[in-house]
DNA sequence: GCCGTTTTCGGCCCGACTGTTTTCAGTCG
């Protein structure tokens, strides 16, 4: 049965009905119903086609008899009478205003019902010429906040890769833990959750004077402006247009207020409910029982002790399975930031890589690597400057070369070969068995629909000579979408023919992602971390790919090149049987 | 709209801060 629609739309689309329903002033917990089916639906592993089949859809909790039916609708027919109802109340650009910091729906209403307001461009000529004042709830300073968010949400798209933010938010928190009243301290969020996008940087500190401490962070010199200052919270922009908050608590309310500003909101959601069973109710400063007395814990473990689970790493705190992992005791003992011995997928100058072999392999081996793969790129991948077989025989002979003398690192000879429309590759298979490995990846003709996209990549990694697929989905985070792809046939593929995929560290790509990580995991499918670096500096990438890994609940085991050479070469030949 | 070993109605997480108000609504996380 092919689906109308994707799961993926079919989860925004029960987005946007929430937005629509608190517009429409409905019951908020109607609101969050539709809400929390999104979120429980798009991070649910199996896929919807399963889940419709099997009638397992409305077993999930939180997705009731009303859910699975428009869901159902939806995935069958493609539509859904109540949504085009709903939508077709208010206008498209009435959701550009809800991304105005501070302008939630009610407000958003009020201008659109008693200003007919329904743009960026309207509320801003509105808000110049003083006519929101009118308004009740409305004053001066909210036009002008108004004025400034408007230009903020034009300037920056909301949300910034994980490295810029962590460029952003580690001097800050530096200031904060060098501060003498300052006792504990973390950042928070989801930085500390390592997701691959970051909205606003969440700063915790403990102190039995907060004021101190507070001052000095909004005086931090990448601080631009100060949009809030009370005596135990102080919100920031930067510079770099994030927003930064500071949260000040008692030392002895640390670990309960780390956990719950380290989130994820559902998360948490989940903690609160676990202790609720308990008898306790847990909020950003303690457990209360039920005769209103306070449990304290030293730090988080004992936090999710208290509620018999076990310690749960950041990484894992999404909703997915850690709380099934949990309870059981099988947390898994996550890949670690040293554990890579080695890693694949690396450019020189031979094609659009900025460094030779020979600096690329220094790098790489003061990285501590004991192996590094080059790929650079194939013939077809002219853009790039891709080698032909002529070339390639030739940057062999130089691995070779540098191989015989080195003493330390080993180059692996090794081809990012482009993938053709047809799912044919680049370079014909008696080329690629001469390599050391080959990546296969896709980087023109981006645009072929689902199935054609997929039957490319399964053929492409049924090929003997290849070894892993690279950038599998071909995202770029906050510029491109993934090509629509049936990614479990593509998974499903790659463990048939004993073939890996990687996870790639490029920060604009951590591609697969950590959801898409945790459903080749489960297939046996090992993963591979590569920076697919243009430059030395690149190699240093893999340790995103590693916060990648950690958030799909790999373990060592799960990572090809966490294996010394010697091993990794054993298990390497295994993917091509030559 | 969801959920139920106090259940088929009446809850649903809740605290801090801002800006508008003179006690609170809206937003955010």
């Amino acid at each position: 049965m092919p689906l109308a629609l994707e799961k993926k739309e079919i989860v925004a689309i029960l987005e946007e009905i929430g937005v629509l329903l608190e517009l429409a002033g409905e019951n908020p917990f109607k609101t969050r119903a539709y809400e929390a089916a999104a979120r429980t639906l798009e991070s649910d592993p199996r896929s919807l086609e399963d889940l419709i089949q099997s009638g397992e859809l409305g077993k999930i909790k939180g997705i009731g008899k009303a859910l699975e039916e428009k869901v159902v609708t939806l995935a069958t027919t493609g539509e859904l009478d109540y949504y085009s109802a709903l939508r077709a109340r208010f206008p498209e650009s009435l959701f550009d205003l809800l991304r105005i910091p501070g302008f939630g729906p009610k407000k958003v209403k009020a201008v659109y019902e008693k200003l007919d307001i329904a743009s960026l461009d309207a509320l801003e000529a509105a808000a110049r010429e003083g006519k929101l004042r009118a308004l009740d709830g409305f004053g001066a300073k909210t036009e002008q906040n108004i004025l400034e968010g408007i230009e903020r949400v034009r300037a920056y798209q909301g949300r910034v890769l994980l490295p810029l933010a962590e460029q952003a938010a580690v001097p800050l928190f530096e200031w904060i833990r060098d501060h003498p009243d300052t006792i504990r301290s973390s950042l928070c969020g989801s930085l500390r959750r390592r997701r691959e996008t970051i909205k606003d940087i969440d700063l915790l500190a403990s102190s039995e004077k907060p004021d101190g401490i507070l001052e000095t962070f909004v005086k931090h010199p990448s601080v631009v402006k100060v949009t809030g200052h009370g005596g135990t919270k102080a919100s920031v922009v930067l510079k770099s247009g994030m927003n930064a908050d500071l949260r000040v608590v008692a030392d002895q309310e640390f670990p309960f207020a780390l956990n719950y500003f380290t989130g994820s909101k559902e998360h948490n959601t989940e903690m609160r409910a676990r202790a609720k069973e308990r008898g306790l109710r847990l909020n950003e400063y303690a457990f209360t029982r039920e005769d209103g007395s306070r449990l304290l814990c030293k730090d988080e473990e004992e936090i999710y002790r208290t509620v018999g689970l076990e310690y749960v790493p950041p990484e894992l705190r999404e909703c997915t399975r850690e709380f099934e992992w949990a309870e059981a005791d099988k947390i898994p003992e996550l890949l670690g930031y040293g554990d890579l011995m080695g890693t694949l997928h690396c450019h020189t100058t031979a094609s659009d890589g900025a460094a030779d072999l020979e600096q690329m392999a220094a790098a790489a081996e003061a990285l501590g690597y004991q192996y590094l793969g080059i790929a650079d790129h194939s013939k077809s991948a002219a853009y790039a400057g891709g080698l032909d077989e002529k070339r390639l025989a030739r940057q062999w002979s130089e691995i070779d070369s540098f191989n015989k003398k080195s003493k330390g690192i080993r180059l692996l000879k090794g081809s990012e070969v482009d993938i053709l429309k047809d799912g044919s590759l680049d370079f014909a298979e008696e080329v690629l068995a001469d390599c050391d490995y080959a990546v296969a990846s896709i980087h023109s003709l981006l645009n072929l629909d689902e199935a054609a996209m997929t039957q490319r990549l399964v053929r492409a990694i049924e090929s003997p000579g290849i070894t892993f697929l690279g950038h599998l989905s071909g995202r770029l985070l906050l510029q491109r979408e993934p090509y629509p792809l049936n990614l479990a046939k593509v998974l499903d593929a790659a463990a048939r023919n004993g073939k890996w995929i990687e996870i790639n560290a490029n920060p604009w790509r951590l591609d697969l992602d950590w959801r898409a990580s945790m459903e080749a995991k489960e297939r046996g499918i090992l993963l591979v971390i590569n920076p697919d670096a243009h430059s030395t500096e690149g190699i240093s990438d893999n340790r995103y790919g590693i916060d990648v890994a950690r958030r799909a609940g790999l373990a060592q085991a799960d990572v090809a090149n966490t294996r010394p050479l010697k091993e990794f070469l054993k298990i390497l030949s295994a993917t091509r049987p030559h």
